[in-house]
DNA sequence: TTGACAAATAAACGTGCGTTTACTATAATT
DNA sequence: AATTATAGTAAACGCACGTTTATTTGTCAA
């Protein structure tokens, strides 16, 4: 019931992130769930109603980060002090969720597939995919850097910059994950280059 | 003639740069042509024919800029003394012409679009994408920072750490490329990274 | 002027697409 | 036990797909 609602969600993502939307078809998605596809339209009115089900689901999933994390996001406003407690070690440990996130967490990983695959066809889902994985992050970190300068912890920099420094080598670390290889040797450079930033760029 | 051609190849990228290769119909490349479809078989076999063609135009593009900049290729020897003359100089020349290259030629733009959409699929065009955009400036980058530090220009240091840290904001910069927005800032940011981390590595 | 060839057209081919319909089995409600 | 809603099947719908065929148009050498 639910059960194979979530299933049909969860076998459509998969086929969406590796093939794109247009290339799947709903006789694919039936097939690969061993139902035929008659059964699929019993949970969703049609194939775009399952792609935008999943995005929904993320955006959701996303905004619930957000408040966990103070991320920035569309509503976020920026003349709140939400940065008060700000410190050195959030950033690592903003590091290393966003890490984590995107490449352990099955969902994110493949929403993240499917995104770069629709990014060009699509202005909502090109938005979408700057919000989660570009320009929000990078956002972020600029507003933490600014805050963290401001309290005399850094050093004067433009905080733009240093978050674009910053967050690149995480972005290419996401970019180039990949399950079937050895990613360690990936993760250990990341820490570096962490350890070093704060390092270069500490009062 | 050839030049029909030509223009069914360059209008079959910017189609497949934005929906990806099954999204786009064999219709859909001669209605933009403002020709048949059945025109389109005199020039090309199949659809397939077409993709094939802009691959190897790009493979062949790629092989000759990597033979001008010694760039690494899959044929690159290693155990040569290639990077006799490696400068600080050639780590800005290559990143300028990486930026120019992958932001500027609108081949090469559409064609790393297209490859973003066809990684996922098909393994071939994962390897082109890696060669091209991630692993393989990296390897170059890599193999030139430990020239230099052989050479005692650069401080004693992981090449591979250097490597990713310091092409990881050009790799974000090429995907945050918009051709509709002002992408200035994003060039101007590139060269204070390049400016700064030759400062602090440097012997 | 004629013949030959190349380029483009228009129509048709079978196949697979997303979706709808009519029907069946199963489980829960009255 | 009878009724009702739910989840599934199988077949059909019209349409768009990639490709092929037969035919027409334009170009240029003989």
């Amino acid at each position: 019931m639910a059960d194979t609602k979530e299933k049909i969600l969860l076998t459509a993502l998969q086929l969406f992130a590796r093939d794109g939307y247009e290339a799947v078809s709903v006789r694919n998605i039936a097939e690969e769930l061993g139902i035929t596809k008659g059964a699929l339209y019993r949970h969703y009115k049609n194939k775009r109603d399952i792609f935008d089900s999943i995005v929904d689901r993320m955006i959701q999933i996303d905004a619930q980060r957000a408040k966990e994390f103070q991320m920035p996001t569309e509503q976020y406003d920026k003349m709140s002090d939400s940065y008060a407690n700000t410190s050195l070690e959030d950033i690592e440990k903003f590091t290393i969720e966003q890490l984590k996130f995107w490449t352990e967490d099955s969902f994110a990983l493949l929403f993240r597939r499917m995104l770069t695959l629709e990014q060009y066809r699509n202005a909502e889902m090109a938005e979408l995919y700057s919000q989660c994985i570009v320009e929000g992050p990078v956002s972020y970190m600029e507003d933490l850097f600014r805050e963290l300068t401001k309290k005399g912890v850094l050093k004067e920099e433009n905080p733009r910059q240093l978050a674009v420094e910053y967050y690149a080598p995480l972005f290419l670390l996401v970019n180039m994950f990949d399950n079937n290889r050895e990613n360690e040797e990936y993760v250990q450079i990341l820490r570096n280059h962490t350890k070093r930033f704060i390092q270069n760029h500490k009062k």
